[in-house]
DNA sequence: TCAGTTGCTGACCGGCGGTCAGCGTCCGAC
DNA sequence: GTCGGACGCTGACCGCCGGTCAGCAACTGA
Protein backbone atom coordinates (compact mmCIF):
# COMPACT_ATOMS: atom_id res chain seq x y z
CA UNK A 1 0.00 0.00 0.00
CA UNK A 2 3.29 2.23 0.86
CA UNK A 3 3.82 2.26 -2.75
CA UNK A 4 0.68 3.73 -4.13
CA UNK A 5 0.25 6.46 -1.38
CA UNK A 6 3.99 7.79 -1.64
CA UNK A 7 3.35 7.82 -5.65
CA UNK A 8 -0.02 10.06 -5.29
CA UNK A 9 1.70 12.35 -2.58
CA UNK A 10 4.96 13.03 -5.36
CA UNK A 11 2.40 13.56 -7.96
CA UNK A 12 0.67 16.62 -5.24
CA UNK A 13 4.27 17.85 -5.05
CA UNK A 14 4.45 17.90 -8.21
CA UNK A 15 1.14 19.49 -9.07
CA UNK A 16 2.37 22.23 -6.40
CA UNK A 17 5.15 23.04 -7.73
CA UNK A 18 3.91 23.20 -11.27
CA UNK A 19 1.19 26.06 -9.56
CA UNK A 20 4.01 27.78 -8.10
CA UNK A 21 5.88 27.94 -11.39
CA UNK A 22 3.03 29.16 -13.12
CA UNK A 23 2.55 31.90 -10.36
CA UNK A 24 5.61 33.64 -10.89
CA UNK A 25 5.65 33.36 -14.29
CA UNK A 26 1.62 34.74 -14.62
CA UNK A 27 2.84 37.38 -12.51
CA UNK A 28 5.80 38.49 -13.62
CA UNK A 29 4.76 38.07 -17.65
CA UNK A 30 0.70 38.66 -17.44
CA UNK A 31 -1.01 35.90 -18.35
CA UNK A 32 -0.90 36.09 -21.89
CA UNK A 33 2.72 36.28 -22.11
CA UNK A 34 3.42 33.85 -20.02
CA UNK A 35 4.53 30.90 -21.74
CA UNK A 36 4.23 27.20 -21.03
CA UNK A 37 7.38 26.31 -22.02
CA UNK A 38 8.79 29.20 -19.56
CA UNK A 39 6.21 27.56 -16.53
CA UNK A 40 8.01 24.00 -17.59
CA UNK A 41 11.46 25.20 -17.29
CA UNK A 42 10.67 26.77 -13.60
CA UNK A 43 8.78 23.48 -12.70
CA UNK A 44 12.09 21.92 -14.39
CA UNK A 45 9.63 19.14 -16.35
CA UNK A 46 9.05 19.05 -19.92
CA UNK A 47 6.24 21.34 -21.52
CA UNK A 48 4.27 17.91 -22.13
CA UNK A 49 4.30 16.79 -18.32
CA UNK A 50 2.24 19.94 -17.67
CA UNK A 51 -0.78 18.30 -19.46
CA UNK A 52 -0.32 15.72 -17.17
CA UNK A 53 -1.38 17.64 -14.69
CA UNK A 54 -3.39 20.60 -15.50
CA UNK A 55 -6.08 20.21 -18.82
CA UNK A 56 -4.47 23.47 -20.57
CA UNK A 57 -3.49 26.62 -19.40
CA UNK A 58 -6.83 28.03 -18.60
CA UNK A 59 -7.13 25.29 -15.58
CA UNK A 60 -4.01 26.38 -14.63
CA UNK A 61 -4.84 29.86 -14.62
CA UNK A 62 -8.14 28.91 -13.00
CA UNK A 63 -6.10 26.94 -10.24
CA UNK A 64 -3.56 29.93 -9.56
CA UNK A 65 -6.82 32.62 -9.26
CA UNK A 66 -8.84 30.55 -7.25
CA UNK A 67 -5.94 29.84 -4.47
CA UNK A 68 -5.68 33.69 -4.59
CA UNK A 69 -9.42 34.00 -3.40
CA UNK A 70 -9.39 31.32 -0.73
CA UNK A 71 -6.91 33.37 0.61
CA UNK A 72 -9.06 36.72 0.31
CA UNK A 73 -12.24 35.39 1.51
CA UNK A 74 -10.18 34.24 4.68
CA UNK A 75 -9.07 37.92 5.39
CA UNK A 76 -12.89 38.94 4.35
CA UNK A 77 -14.38 36.70 6.91
CA UNK A 78 -11.82 37.67 9.71
CA UNK A 79 -12.68 41.48 8.84
CA UNK A 80 -16.56 40.61 9.02
CA UNK A 81 -16.35 39.06 12.32
CA UNK A 82 -14.45 41.85 13.73
CA UNK A 83 -17.27 43.42 16.56
CA UNK A 84 -18.55 46.71 15.05
CA UNK A 85 -22.03 48.35 13.80
CA UNK A 86 -22.98 46.93 10.07
CA UNK A 87 -21.27 50.27 8.42
CA UNK A 88 -18.26 49.51 10.18
CA UNK A 89 -17.86 46.09 9.16
CA UNK A 90 -19.44 46.90 5.33
CA UNK A 91 -15.97 49.56 5.24
CA UNK A 92 -13.59 47.60 7.00
CA UNK A 93 -14.66 44.89 3.89
CA UNK A 94 -13.99 47.69 1.68
CA UNK A 95 -10.73 48.37 2.85
CA UNK A 96 -9.79 44.77 3.21
CA UNK A 97 -10.56 43.62 -0.26
CA UNK A 98 -8.96 46.82 -1.60
CA UNK A 99 -5.74 46.46 0.52
CA UNK A 100 -5.28 42.43 -0.86
CA UNK A 101 -5.93 43.98 -4.70
CA UNK A 102 -3.17 46.28 -3.81
CA UNK A 103 -0.90 44.99 -1.86
CA UNK A 104 -0.04 42.97 -5.13
CA UNK A 105 -1.01 44.40 -7.95
CA UNK A 106 -0.06 41.73 -10.48
CA UNK A 107 -1.29 39.37 -8.57
CA UNK A 108 -4.87 40.99 -8.76
CA UNK A 109 -4.05 42.09 -12.58
CA UNK A 110 -3.51 38.49 -12.80
CA UNK A 111 -6.90 37.65 -11.07
CA UNK A 112 -9.21 39.55 -14.00
CA UNK A 113 -7.19 38.32 -16.29
CA UNK A 114 -10.89 37.23 -17.79
CA UNK A 115 -12.29 39.97 -18.68
CA UNK A 116 -12.50 40.48 -22.41
CA UNK A 117 -10.98 37.09 -23.12
CA UNK A 118 -12.27 34.27 -24.20
CA UNK A 119 -10.74 31.54 -21.57
CA UNK A 120 -13.80 28.41 -21.90
CA UNK A 121 -13.79 27.43 -18.51
CA UNK A 122 -16.40 24.45 -18.01
CA UNK A 123 -19.36 25.68 -15.97
CA UNK A 124 -19.70 21.81 -14.85
CA UNK A 125 -15.99 21.43 -13.38
CA UNK A 126 -15.45 21.40 -9.30
CA UNK A 127 -12.80 23.57 -10.25
CA UNK A 128 -14.99 26.06 -11.51
CA UNK A 129 -17.62 25.61 -8.60
CA UNK A 130 -15.12 26.42 -6.54
CA UNK A 131 -13.99 29.74 -7.52
CA UNK A 132 -17.87 30.57 -8.31
CA UNK A 133 -18.68 29.61 -4.78
CA UNK A 134 -15.74 31.91 -3.78
CA UNK A 135 -16.40 34.94 -5.83
CA UNK A 136 -20.54 34.58 -3.95
CA UNK A 137 -18.95 34.32 -0.93
CA UNK A 138 -17.44 37.57 -1.11
CA UNK A 139 -21.08 39.45 -2.19
CA UNK A 140 -22.88 37.70 0.70
CA UNK A 141 -20.16 39.41 3.48
CA UNK A 142 -20.86 42.20 1.92
CA UNK A 143 -24.61 41.78 1.92
CA UNK A 144 -24.38 40.35 5.38
CA UNK A 145 -23.07 43.41 6.37
CA UNK A 146 -25.67 46.03 4.55
CA UNK A 147 -28.34 44.09 6.51
CA UNK A 148 -26.51 44.29 9.96
CA UNK A 149 -26.43 47.93 9.14
CA UNK A 150 -29.79 48.45 8.27
CA UNK A 151 -31.20 46.75 11.97
CA UNK A 152 -28.60 48.13 13.94
CA UNK A 153 -29.73 51.79 12.14
CA UNK A 154 -25.95 52.42 11.03
CA UNK A 155 -27.07 52.31 7.59
CA UNK A 156 -30.79 53.82 5.65
CA UNK A 157 -32.94 51.07 5.33
CA UNK A 158 -34.26 52.87 1.86
CA UNK A 159 -31.56 51.25 -0.36
CA UNK A 160 -31.77 47.57 -1.78
CA UNK A 161 -28.78 45.65 0.14
CA UNK A 162 -27.82 43.39 -3.03
CA UNK A 163 -27.64 45.87 -5.53
CA UNK A 164 -26.08 48.63 -3.33
CA UNK A 165 -22.98 45.62 -2.59
CA UNK A 166 -23.17 45.17 -6.29
CA UNK A 167 -22.73 48.88 -7.22
CA UNK A 168 -20.37 49.97 -4.78
CA UNK A 169 -18.56 46.10 -5.12
CA UNK A 170 -18.45 47.01 -8.77
CA UNK A 171 -17.32 50.97 -8.09
CA UNK A 172 -14.43 49.08 -6.01
CA UNK A 173 -13.52 47.04 -8.58
CA UNK A 174 -13.23 50.21 -11.04
CA UNK A 175 -10.74 51.94 -8.74
CA UNK A 176 -9.02 48.85 -7.87
CA UNK A 177 -8.63 47.89 -11.76
CA UNK A 178 -7.39 51.72 -12.46
CA UNK A 179 -4.70 51.54 -9.64
CA UNK A 180 -3.56 48.40 -10.74
CA UNK A 181 -3.06 49.90 -13.53
CA UNK A 182 -1.92 52.95 -12.52
CA UNK A 183 1.19 52.91 -15.33
CA UNK A 184 -1.23 52.34 -18.05
CA UNK A 185 -3.20 55.32 -16.93
CA UNK A 186 -0.50 57.04 -16.09
CA UNK A 187 0.72 56.66 -19.90
CA UNK A 188 -2.93 58.03 -20.88
CA UNK A 189 -4.23 60.55 -18.92
CA UNK A 190 -2.26 63.11 -17.69
CA UNK A 191 -3.52 64.14 -13.74
CA UNK A 192 -1.94 65.48 -10.84
CA UNK A 193 -3.59 62.35 -8.57
CA UNK A 194 -2.54 61.03 -4.84
CA UNK A 195 -2.85 57.89 -5.48
CA UNK A 196 -2.89 56.58 -1.97
CA UNK A 197 -5.63 58.58 -1.59
CA UNK A 198 -7.71 57.64 -3.69
CA UNK A 199 -9.89 54.45 -2.79
CA UNK A 200 -9.84 55.78 1.26
CA UNK A 201 -11.83 58.73 0.05
CA UNK A 202 -14.16 56.75 -2.29
CA UNK A 203 -14.96 54.25 0.95
CA UNK A 204 -15.50 57.71 2.73
CA UNK A 205 -18.00 59.01 0.06
CA UNK A 206 -20.07 55.85 -0.49
CA UNK A 207 -20.06 55.01 2.99
CA UNK A 208 -21.74 58.43 3.91
CA UNK A 209 -23.75 58.47 1.45
CA UNK A 210 -25.21 54.82 2.83
CA UNK A 211 -25.05 55.76 6.71
CA UNK A 212 -28.20 56.86 8.57
CA UNK A 213 -27.91 60.26 9.15
CA UNK A 214 -28.00 61.54 13.34
CA UNK A 215 -26.15 58.60 13.85
CA UNK A 216 -22.78 58.69 15.02
CA UNK A 217 -20.07 56.90 12.89
CA UNK A 218 -16.35 56.44 12.50
CA UNK A 219 -15.67 58.66 9.51
CA UNK B 1 -0.55 65.80 -60.60
CA UNK B 2 -3.84 63.67 -60.69
CA UNK B 3 -2.28 60.37 -60.65
CA UNK B 4 -0.85 60.85 -57.64
CA UNK B 5 -3.80 62.16 -56.01
CA UNK B 6 -6.05 59.23 -57.35
CA UNK B 7 -3.50 57.08 -55.82
CA UNK B 8 -3.43 58.80 -52.75
CA UNK B 9 -7.16 59.02 -52.69
CA UNK B 10 -7.39 54.91 -52.79
CA UNK B 11 -5.00 54.56 -50.12
CA UNK B 12 -6.86 55.99 -47.86
CA UNK B 13 -9.98 54.36 -48.97
CA UNK B 14 -8.32 51.16 -48.98
CA UNK B 15 -7.42 52.14 -45.72
CA UNK B 16 -11.03 52.63 -44.11
CA UNK B 17 -12.19 49.38 -45.97
CA UNK B 18 -9.06 48.01 -43.53
CA UNK B 19 -10.43 49.44 -40.75
CA UNK B 20 -14.16 48.78 -40.88
CA UNK B 21 -13.49 45.06 -41.65
CA UNK B 22 -11.23 45.12 -38.80
CA UNK B 23 -13.80 46.56 -36.56
CA UNK B 24 -16.27 44.17 -37.39
CA UNK B 25 -14.14 41.35 -36.48
CA UNK B 26 -12.69 42.66 -33.51
CA UNK B 27 -16.38 43.59 -32.57
CA UNK B 28 -17.76 40.11 -33.27
CA UNK B 29 -14.78 38.21 -31.77
CA UNK B 30 -12.86 40.09 -29.73
CA UNK B 31 -9.64 41.37 -30.15
CA UNK B 32 -7.61 38.71 -28.80
CA UNK B 33 -9.44 35.80 -30.96
CA UNK B 34 -9.50 38.17 -34.08
CA UNK B 35 -7.50 37.31 -36.44
CA UNK B 36 -5.20 39.06 -39.15
CA UNK B 37 -6.69 36.67 -41.48
CA UNK B 38 -10.04 37.17 -40.79
CA UNK B 39 -9.69 40.75 -41.31
CA UNK B 40 -8.03 40.90 -44.37
CA UNK B 41 -10.84 38.43 -46.05
CA UNK B 42 -13.25 40.56 -44.95
CA UNK B 43 -11.51 43.67 -46.42
CA UNK B 44 -11.12 41.47 -49.51
CA UNK B 45 -6.88 42.25 -49.60
CA UNK B 46 -4.42 39.79 -48.84
CA UNK B 47 -3.03 39.37 -45.01
CA UNK B 48 -0.07 40.92 -46.34
CA UNK B 49 -1.31 44.11 -48.04
CA UNK B 50 -2.56 44.96 -44.41
CA UNK B 51 1.11 45.54 -42.91
CA UNK B 52 0.85 48.34 -45.82
CA UNK B 53 -1.54 50.35 -44.09
CA UNK B 54 -1.02 49.63 -40.48
CA UNK B 55 2.48 48.57 -38.96
CA UNK B 56 0.70 46.11 -36.88
CA UNK B 57 -2.45 44.67 -35.05
CA UNK B 58 -1.69 46.81 -32.49
CA UNK B 59 -2.10 49.98 -34.63
CA UNK B 60 -5.01 48.37 -36.27
CA UNK B 61 -6.80 48.03 -32.48
CA UNK B 62 -5.24 51.56 -31.45
CA UNK B 63 -6.93 53.01 -34.65
CA UNK B 64 -10.76 51.67 -34.04
CA UNK B 65 -10.78 52.15 -30.41
CA UNK B 66 -9.73 56.17 -31.40
CA UNK B 67 -12.58 56.42 -33.70
CA UNK B 68 -14.61 55.34 -30.69
CA UNK B 69 -13.33 57.71 -28.77
CA UNK B 70 -13.49 60.46 -31.16
CA UNK B 71 -17.91 59.59 -31.34
CA UNK B 72 -18.07 59.23 -27.57
CA UNK B 73 -16.38 62.70 -26.88
CA UNK B 74 -18.86 64.49 -29.30
CA UNK B 75 -21.76 62.80 -27.31
CA UNK B 76 -19.99 64.09 -24.33
CA UNK B 77 -19.20 68.01 -25.61
CA UNK B 78 -22.97 68.19 -26.04
CA UNK B 79 -24.12 67.16 -23.41
CA UNK B 80 -21.94 69.13 -21.45
CA UNK B 81 -23.27 72.18 -23.15
CA UNK B 82 -26.90 71.60 -22.29
CA UNK B 83 -27.94 74.08 -19.70
CA UNK B 84 -28.83 73.77 -16.31
CA UNK B 85 -26.63 74.17 -12.69
CA UNK B 86 -22.94 71.92 -12.10
CA UNK B 87 -24.57 68.87 -10.98
CA UNK B 88 -27.77 67.76 -13.50
CA UNK B 89 -24.64 68.79 -16.18
CA UNK B 90 -22.55 66.13 -14.26
CA UNK B 91 -25.19 63.75 -13.95
CA UNK B 92 -25.93 64.01 -17.94
CA UNK B 93 -22.24 63.30 -18.32
CA UNK B 94 -22.46 60.56 -16.38
CA UNK B 95 -25.70 59.13 -18.16
CA UNK B 96 -24.10 59.85 -21.56
CA UNK B 97 -21.09 57.97 -20.97
CA UNK B 98 -22.72 55.03 -19.65
CA UNK B 99 -25.24 54.98 -22.55
CA UNK B 100 -22.49 54.73 -24.80
CA UNK B 101 -20.72 52.35 -23.47
CA UNK B 102 -23.63 50.05 -23.11
CA UNK B 103 -25.85 50.47 -26.25
CA UNK B 104 -22.90 48.32 -27.63
CA UNK B 105 -21.36 46.23 -24.99
CA UNK B 106 -18.71 45.11 -27.46
CA UNK B 107 -17.52 48.50 -28.64
CA UNK B 108 -16.48 49.26 -25.15
CA UNK B 109 -15.00 45.79 -24.45
CA UNK B 110 -12.59 46.44 -27.49
CA UNK B 111 -11.98 50.05 -25.79
CA UNK B 112 -10.65 48.34 -22.54
CA UNK B 113 -8.80 45.79 -24.49
CA UNK B 114 -5.41 47.21 -23.08
CA UNK B 115 -6.44 46.14 -20.02
CA UNK B 116 -4.36 42.95 -18.66
CA UNK B 117 -2.77 43.35 -21.78
CA UNK B 118 1.16 44.29 -22.68
CA UNK B 119 0.56 45.95 -25.84
CA UNK B 120 3.24 47.98 -26.59
CA UNK B 121 2.19 51.43 -27.77
CA UNK B 122 5.08 53.99 -28.88
CA UNK B 123 3.98 56.98 -26.71
CA UNK B 124 5.28 59.34 -29.49
CA UNK B 125 3.11 58.23 -32.83
CA UNK B 126 0.60 60.71 -33.82
CA UNK B 127 -2.05 58.33 -33.20
CA UNK B 128 -1.39 57.37 -29.75
CA UNK B 129 -1.38 61.44 -28.91
CA UNK B 130 -4.63 61.68 -30.68
CA UNK B 131 -5.84 58.83 -28.14
CA UNK B 132 -4.88 60.33 -25.13
CA UNK B 133 -5.95 63.63 -25.75
CA UNK B 134 -9.35 62.49 -26.31
CA UNK B 135 -8.97 60.20 -22.81
CA UNK B 136 -7.95 63.37 -21.20
CA UNK B 137 -10.77 65.28 -22.27
CA UNK B 138 -13.50 63.10 -21.33
CA UNK B 139 -11.75 63.82 -17.81
CA UNK B 140 -11.59 67.57 -18.09
CA UNK B 141 -15.04 67.86 -19.25
CA UNK B 142 -15.81 66.14 -15.58
CA UNK B 143 -13.98 68.52 -13.92
CA UNK B 144 -15.32 71.48 -15.48
CA UNK B 145 -19.50 70.34 -14.66
CA UNK B 146 -17.85 69.62 -10.80
CA UNK B 147 -15.96 73.11 -10.50
CA UNK B 148 -19.05 74.78 -12.14
CA UNK B 149 -21.11 73.21 -9.09
CA UNK B 150 -19.24 74.14 -6.98
CA UNK B 151 -19.44 77.58 -8.44
CA UNK B 152 -23.21 77.48 -8.50
CA UNK B 153 -23.58 75.59 -5.48
CA UNK B 154 -25.01 72.31 -6.66
CA UNK B 155 -21.83 70.21 -5.80
CA UNK B 156 -20.12 70.38 -2.06
CA UNK B 157 -17.27 72.40 -1.94
CA UNK B 158 -15.20 70.26 0.61
CA UNK B 159 -14.08 67.70 -1.99
CA UNK B 160 -11.42 67.93 -4.58
CA UNK B 161 -12.96 68.33 -8.00
CA UNK B 162 -10.26 66.30 -9.74
CA UNK B 163 -9.99 63.47 -7.14
CA UNK B 164 -13.76 63.54 -7.49
CA UNK B 165 -14.03 63.29 -11.04
CA UNK B 166 -11.13 60.44 -11.37
CA UNK B 167 -13.24 58.55 -8.64
CA UNK B 168 -16.67 58.59 -9.57
CA UNK B 169 -15.06 58.02 -13.31
CA UNK B 170 -13.48 55.25 -12.23
CA UNK B 171 -16.35 53.96 -10.16
CA UNK B 172 -18.49 54.32 -13.23
CA UNK B 173 -15.79 52.36 -15.66
CA UNK B 174 -16.21 48.86 -12.85
CA UNK B 175 -20.29 49.45 -13.43
CA UNK B 176 -19.58 49.42 -17.45
CA UNK B 177 -17.00 46.50 -17.15
CA UNK B 178 -19.52 44.62 -15.23
CA UNK B 179 -22.34 45.19 -17.20
CA UNK B 180 -20.50 44.99 -20.52
CA UNK B 181 -19.40 41.44 -19.25
CA UNK B 182 -22.63 40.81 -17.82
CA UNK B 183 -22.72 37.18 -19.71
CA UNK B 184 -19.27 36.11 -17.56
CA UNK B 185 -20.49 37.58 -14.31
CA UNK B 186 -23.95 35.90 -14.64
CA UNK B 187 -21.53 32.60 -14.87
CA UNK B 188 -19.63 33.63 -11.99
CA UNK B 189 -21.75 34.92 -9.44
CA UNK B 190 -25.81 34.29 -8.77
CA UNK B 191 -27.63 37.25 -7.92
CA UNK B 192 -31.09 38.06 -8.64
CA UNK B 193 -29.91 41.80 -10.15
CA UNK B 194 -31.66 43.98 -12.42
CA UNK B 195 -29.36 44.86 -14.37
CA UNK B 196 -30.85 48.35 -16.34
CA UNK B 197 -31.34 49.67 -13.23
CA UNK B 198 -27.59 49.12 -11.87
CA UNK B 199 -26.04 52.21 -13.13
CA UNK B 200 -28.90 55.03 -13.40
CA UNK B 201 -29.38 54.11 -9.26
CA UNK B 202 -25.76 54.18 -8.87
CA UNK B 203 -25.45 57.79 -10.35
CA UNK B 204 -28.13 58.65 -8.38
CA UNK B 205 -26.06 57.44 -4.91
CA UNK B 206 -22.95 59.29 -5.79
CA UNK B 207 -25.12 62.49 -7.22
CA UNK B 208 -27.18 62.64 -4.11
CA UNK B 209 -23.27 61.96 -2.19
CA UNK B 210 -21.73 64.85 -3.70
CA UNK B 211 -24.76 67.40 -3.79
CA UNK B 212 -24.91 70.83 -1.66
CA UNK B 213 -27.71 70.18 0.72
CA UNK B 214 -30.69 71.50 0.70
CA UNK B 215 -30.48 73.01 -2.97
CA UNK B 216 -32.99 72.07 -5.02
CA UNK B 217 -31.41 69.35 -7.06
CA UNK B 218 -33.13 66.71 -9.64
CA UNK B 219 -33.20 63.52 -8.59
C1' DT C 1 14.49 -11.77 -13.84
C1' DC C 2 10.62 -10.20 -16.45
C1' DA C 3 6.12 -8.46 -17.97
C1' DG C 4 3.07 -4.93 -17.15
C1' DT C 5 2.27 -0.33 -15.42
C1' DT C 6 3.42 4.31 -14.79
C1' DG C 7 5.53 8.65 -15.73
C1' DC C 8 7.76 11.50 -18.71
C1' DT C 9 9.96 13.44 -22.91
C1' DG C 10 10.61 15.88 -27.08
C1' DA C 11 9.43 15.87 -31.87
C1' DC C 12 5.60 17.13 -34.09
C1' DC C 13 1.14 19.55 -35.38
C1' DG C 14 -1.66 23.46 -36.89
C1' DG C 15 -2.69 28.30 -35.93
C1' DC C 16 -1.05 32.97 -35.61
C1' DG C 17 1.34 37.68 -36.35
C1' DG C 18 4.54 39.38 -39.18
C1' DT C 19 8.05 39.48 -43.39
C1' DC C 20 9.55 40.11 -48.02
C1' DA C 21 11.07 38.19 -52.75
C1' DG C 22 8.82 38.03 -56.74
C1' DC C 23 5.35 39.27 -59.90
C1' DG C 24 1.80 42.00 -62.23
C1' DT C 25 0.12 46.52 -63.23
C1' DC C 26 0.57 51.29 -63.88
C1' DC C 27 2.75 55.39 -65.59
C1' DG C 28 5.49 58.67 -68.04
C1' DA C 29 9.21 59.33 -71.34
C1' DC C 30 10.63 58.46 -75.80
C1' DG D 1 3.33 51.72 -79.31
C1' DT D 2 7.29 50.28 -76.49
C1' DC D 3 10.01 50.11 -72.49
C1' DG D 4 12.05 50.76 -67.94
C1' DG D 5 11.17 52.13 -63.45
C1' DA D 6 7.87 52.78 -59.74
C1' DC D 7 4.22 51.05 -57.21
C1' DG D 8 1.03 47.83 -55.09
C1' DC D 9 0.09 43.44 -53.81
C1' DT D 10 0.47 38.42 -52.97
C1' DG D 11 1.33 34.14 -50.80
C1' DA D 12 4.94 31.17 -49.22
C1' DC D 13 7.63 31.35 -45.48
C1' DC D 14 9.38 32.25 -40.65
C1' DG D 15 9.49 31.60 -35.65
C1' DC D 16 6.56 31.30 -31.69
C1' DC D 17 2.92 29.13 -29.16
C1' DG D 18 -0.53 25.74 -26.93
C1' DG D 19 -1.41 21.26 -27.19
C1' DT D 20 -0.65 16.01 -28.58
C1' DC D 21 1.14 11.43 -28.24
C1' DA D 22 4.46 7.54 -29.77
C1' DG D 23 8.21 5.89 -27.75
C1' DC D 24 11.23 5.11 -24.03
C1' DA D 25 12.96 4.68 -19.28
C1' DA D 26 12.01 3.64 -14.64
C1' DC D 27 9.37 1.32 -11.33
C1' DT D 28 6.79 -2.54 -9.28
C1' DG D 29 5.25 -7.00 -7.84
C1' DA D 30 5.12 -11.82 -8.90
Amino acid sequence: MGVAERRQREREERRVVILDAAERVFLSKGVAVATMEEIAQQAEVSKGALYLYFKSKDELYLSIVTRSLRELVVRLERAAAAPGSGLERYRRLLHTHAGFALEEPDRFRVGIGWLNTNYSVTDDSPLFGEYRGLLERTLALSVAAIEQGKQDGSVVTSLDSLELATQIGAALFGLMVIQANRLEVDRRVRHGLQWERLIGSFVDLVSGAIAQPGRARTA
